[in-house]
Formats: C-alpha cells, sequence, structure tokens
DNA sequence: CTTGACCCTGTAGTGGCTATAGGGTGCATA
DNA sequence: TATGCACCCTATAGCCACTACAGGGTCAAG
C-alpha cells in the first residue's frame, strides 16, 4: 500500500501519517525502488488505533503509552485502564466548564435588543464579569 | 499602574499582557523615564474585556471585532450578537461532540477487568471503531 | 513526449500563550 | 557605599498536533 491509498483507507492526511512516522508514533516503513513508502496491514491497524484515540481526544503522549502496552501483551492492563479513566475524567470536566460558559453565554447573547454598540448589552456584558452568574 | 500591578488587578501574566499589546489588542501604553510601560484605568478596563471573553471562549480575532465595535458607540450592535451568536452554537456544538465522546469513552473504560495487556478490551476497543456504537 | 497524478524532503506557519536568556532600574538594608 | 532583591525591559524559542508550502522526483496514459 502505497501513501496515498493508506491516506485513504484511514481518512488520515499524507502529511499527518509523514508526521506520526517522524515522532515514532509509525515505525518507518520499507521503500520501494522509486523511494515510496510501502505499507502492509499491522501499520494500517496501527494508524487506525491512533487515529481512533485522537478521536477519543487522548493526546500523542497517552497514545504512544498505549501503543506500548499493546505493542507488550505480558504487561498489566491497568495502565491502559488508568490512562482511559483520566482521560474520561478530564472530559468531564471539560463539558462541565463548558456547559458554565454556554449558560453564561447564553444570557449574554438574549439581552440584544438591536441598536447602537455604544448601548449594547452585549458589548458591557463583556467587559464586566460581575454581571455573570456562575464562575467559569 | 506598573505591568505586575495591572497583572495582579486582573489576574492576567506579565508575559500575556506584552503579548496582547503586541499583536494589537492592548495599545502600547505611555512609558516612565525607566522605560517601564505605565497603565491607566481604561487599559485595565480593556484588559478586563479581553480576559474575559477570553475566559468565555472567544478567539483572538473575535474579540479583535468586539473591541473594535466597542470603540466605535456609533455602530450597530448587530454584530456584536452576530459574534456572541454564532459562538454560542460553536459552543454547542463542542459539547455535544464531548458528551458523544464521553459515552464512547465510558463504555470502553466501563469494560477493563484488569489482567494482560494482550487482553485488554479498553486497548481492542481503542483498535476497533467499529465497536463504537455512536459517531464521534 | 507531455500531461497529470502521485510521491519525496525540509521547513515554516497556525493559536494563544509560556518560558528563557541576558540585561537594566529602584529601593531598602548592612 | 555596596549589595541584594524585586521588579522591569527586549528578543527569541518552545508548546501541541497538525497543516501548508516550496522545490523536486516517479510513473503510467494518451
Amino acid at each position: 500500500m502505497k501513501i496515498g491509498e493508506l491516506s485513504r483507507a484511514t481518512g488520515t492526511k499524507i502529511e499527518t501519517i509523514r508526521y506520526y512516522e517522524r515522532i515514532g508514533l509509525l515505525p518507518a516503513p520499507a521503500r520501494t525502488a522509486a523511494n515510496y513508502r510501502s505499507y502492509g496491514g499491522a501499520h494500517r491497524a496501527r494508524l487506525a488505533f491512533v487515529r481512533h484515540s485522537r478521536e477519543l481526544g487522548f493526546t500523542i503522549e497517552e497514545i504512544r503509552s498505549l501503543l506500548d502496552l499493546s505493542d507488550h501483551p505480558d504487561r498489566d492492563c491497568g495502565e491502559a485502564d488508568r490512562i482511559a479513566s483520566l482521560h474520561l475524567e478530564q472530559v468531564e470536566g471539560k463539558i462541565a466548564q463548558l456547559t458554565l460558559l454556554h449558560d453564561e453565554l447564553s444570557r449574554i447573547v438574549g439581552r440584544c435588543r438591536g441598536g447602537l454598540a455604544g448601548d449594547c448589552r452585549v458589548i458591557e456584558a463583556l467587559g464586566d464579569h460581575a454581571q455573570c452568574r456562575g464562575t467559569h
């Protein structure tokens, strides 16, 4: 498989694949006579793992650890669970924060009744945190 | 007010204040004989506006437009409302996306029962998007 | 034999800061 | 008077996870 095919097969941009190789997330594949990268099924599975983990919001370093575990089936699984649980907590925190933010924002947006910027409640509210109800 | 005082007064790091000046969000203040920046109430209010807007998730460019409106009280307020509404939509989108992600993650995390990485359901699920229920 | 799709390397840019290096200033204390 | 210390200055590089060039090579079809 050439890089373009791998790209289409996994929905990953070519530059991103090369980037993952450069930072050591994917192993350097064999090369054809024309110096083109040549991938097999294992590469594809590994890239799918990386993409799926990225879609789920894991950082590159977390993925590095997860791949390392995946490469050593004799190790304890607890580490993978620890990484994923920690990440889940962070996602929950982020949702909570965004929800607070959403509430303030919709209160602010709801105040606009048209008119001139000088009388604008939206601009006024942005300059004055004291008008907020929650803590964001 | 010296930069350190403005920093403490607004909860903004000194480097960040200088950064905002460099990119043109804050006007360059007067300087003392020792070339120290010297701020007044207007600077402080403007920085508060910027910080509050950043806390609410507006980008620097959005804030630039909002400040521009705030500087021209004779303009129409609709633009401010448009920026804020658009941003609110983006926040809603982000929350929805994070919620999907949260659901998949918690399903994945719940599967771990200890043991070896080779049998790990967490690692398996990360490699196989087909195990997911929703679209993230 | 040229066109166009594909591939290569290397480097710079994105946003929004944050950190560091290498210096100057101002005031209190020994 | 010297010295320490907190504060200030500029300029530049680093962070994350890509993304976008520039400038070139390869290969099959028409």
